[in-house]
DNA sequence: TTGTTAATTAACAATTCGGTAAAACACCAT
DNA sequence: ATGGTGTTTTACCGAATTGTTAATTAACAA
């Protein structure tokens, strides 16, 4: 279970609080990366994946706001954990803020110590499956920050969309995962594709696996089982 | 389908904020339970296995780090959600609330909105993991998640229309089902079958079952019964 | 007992659903 | 353009599931 650095990043367009936030945040260990505006922010959120996002709410460009709407718009970012920086009065932004999908906010001025315990409370949350994102099922392994699969230790190609599948599945062995719940956690909240897509994305993950360890249950859908 | 309630635990010693705080989480649909100290909190929750749980900090008895502590002890509540009321002040209860596992604070004054709005994101999490899944009757296993029937440790293989049956009689032993109840919630509002569908089913799940534990009530309906 | 009604059963018919292969499409890098 | 990779669609097949029918059996009241 290699631990990987916790990864957050920081959108905010003031560079004091930027900097304020990085040092104290480095200090504690995390692999801290910055942004001066939502554009950018998204831009380094596709870039490196960090495990939690921090947005300040006013921002020029492309305001907090905005931009969690945007990432939670994209299906990699639907898990991370987005919060907001705010300025205490400000009760209408944090609503606003809730309703767009983020999971907390954090008020300014901002206190080093009550940041790194708001940020370890935020991130606990997180552990289980994002962190040490290697899950391991019998011989197989699926790495979801390096985006790879092996069984036996041997490395399988495994495409976007058959990974996102089977790393889906295996998230929650045992669990049916009917066709709906696929369509929209794989392709998306109103992607309408054909039928026989999940059907055949299953038969190629089942033919690279060499297994029968992805059982159908018809007319619900499909669950991972060794 | 039916989604159980999502079941709330609020302890505060001000009956004005837990009547406030009850009032507006009722309209919502939650199922809420309340108490008026930490001690009472801690055995409403082991009576009830709430999702979330509100903690006013300061109280008499036992206050709400003492409270928290004392259930994260408890494994039945390691990933339950809790969350602290403070007042806007005490940043140093903050603190020490968050090092004793607490997932988030809200603070007073409450406004419904934002205490809605913060809810409902704290439970996102919950959502997938807790709510719901396996029943067991005698040697009878039933899991929803799963989709599975076990009997004395050996799986079954239960169709969706026999499984669908199956659970619904399951869900309540004793009571009598309907033929009007079991084609509502088996089949749906407005699907018309034959009049000897239901039957065959039955016929079907008594077989694999080997067992007389449905019983038929004539000229009404089914019940499962031990 | 007898007659009536309801439920069980078995055989069969219909339908739905998922698997499969092949082709079409989209995108990217060369 | 060209070829490669990844993704989606199409069309068809087979099989599991679901529904129907009709004969048989059980339950119960007259």
């Amino acid at each position: 279970m290699q631990t990987s650095a916790v990864k957050i990043l920081l959108v905010d367009d003031e560079p004091d609080i930027l900097e304020f936030m990085e040092y104290n945040l480095k200090k504690e260990g995390y692999q801290v990366f910055t942004a001066n505006n939502g554009r950018e922010g998204i831009q380094q959120a596709i870039k490196n994946h960090p495990h939690l996002i921090i947005l300040d709410i006013m921002m020029p460009v492309m305001d907090g706001i905005e931009t969690c709407r945007q990432l939670r718009e994209m299906k990699e970012f639907k898990s991370t954990v987005i919060t907001f920086l705010t300025a205490r009065s400000e009760d209408y932004s944090q609503i606003a803020g809730f309703d767009v999908g983020a999971d907390d906010y954090i008020s300014k001025p901002i206190k080093p110590r009550i940041l790194l315990s708001r940020i370890k409370a935020l991130l606990r949350r997180v552990n289980d499956s994002q962190i040490d994102s290697a899950i391991r099922i019998g011989d197989l392994e699926i790495d979801r920050e390096s985006y790879s699969v092996s069984k036996d230790s041997t490395v399988l190609n495994f495409p976007r969309k058959e990974f996102e599948l089977l790393s889906l599945l295996t998230s929650k062995p045992g669990k049916v995962f009917t066709r709906e719940d696929i369509l929209n956690r794989v392709w998306g909240e109103d992607i309408v594709v054909g039928d026989r897509t999940i059907d055949v994305h299953i038969r190629k993950i089942r033919e690279k696996l060499g297994d029968e360890t992805i059982k159908t249950i018809k007319g619900i859908g499909y669950k991972f089982d060794i």
